[in-house]
DNA sequence: TTTTCATTTAGATAATTATCAAAATGTAAA
DNA sequence: TTTACATTTTGATAATTATCTAAATGAAAA
């Protein structure tokens, strides 16, 4: 039970329901994150392992950066369903359509990940 | 967006859920909720004012008692999702089990409310 | 009209959470 | 083997939340 609500948690967030609806449609690292959420490197840290504790995402590295992606395998029930109805759920909201804009654009050579 | 995060925060809390799978069941004043969750009468009556906000119940009044139940002609397609599935995701759990077989025999005469 | 009693509100407190800056880590490139 | 840099961890702080007791509310019954 205390594992459901955990779940709930991780998606009570407006920027994690952010993180998730972005890596729908494109893995991305902690910088590209960050520069489109407008928050600090350590918070997208800190959600990012929200997300992977209860189960929406996992990790792969890619040179210098850390690849974020939605899970490859996911069995937990709870965790299926709530991605397939994310989408569904956020597709009218402009925060979810402008982010969705920008990833389409965003450079991780360019970006300066520490500043 | 906001307003969709509320609801996914009304859920996040065990006593929440457990609130709103006994009403799927059965409608219930704030005492019988309070004989079965073991918290006091002020903190179920703040989480039906949550679980009210967000959209999941309403209430009638029923004499000396108000009841609380699922709310009847529910507009916001989050909310009728999540409680279609919360069945479903809950079904196995032994604390929701429990919930339904202790809402049986619940008797709100014999319940003193306040203590 | 007074009393009783279910519920809500107010006020306080402890626990949790989102956040940041600074420091640590670890790895790829020079 | 240094250096550079993406990410994580640490430590601190402000905001939010779940909870309680005590007081207030409001409506039904006596």
């Amino acid at each position: 039970m205390r594992e459901i609500t955990d779940i709930f948690k991780a998606i009570s967030e407006q920027n994690r329901v952010r993180i998730l609806l972005m890596l729908l449609h494109k893995s991305l690292c902690v910088c590209e994150i960050k520069s489109i959420l407008n928050i600090s490197t350590p918070t997208v840290s800190s959600h990012l392992n929200i997300l992977r504790k209860a189960g929406f995402i996992e990790d792969t590295k890619d040179g210098k950066w850390i690849n974020y992606r939605i899970k490859q395998n996911i069995t937990n029930q709870v965790v299926i369903d709530l991605l397939d109805s994310l989408v569904k759920w956020y597709a009218d909201t402009e925060i979810m359509q402008n982010d969705l804009a920008q990833i389409e654009h965003v450079d991780r050579i360019q970006l300066t990940c520490n500043n």
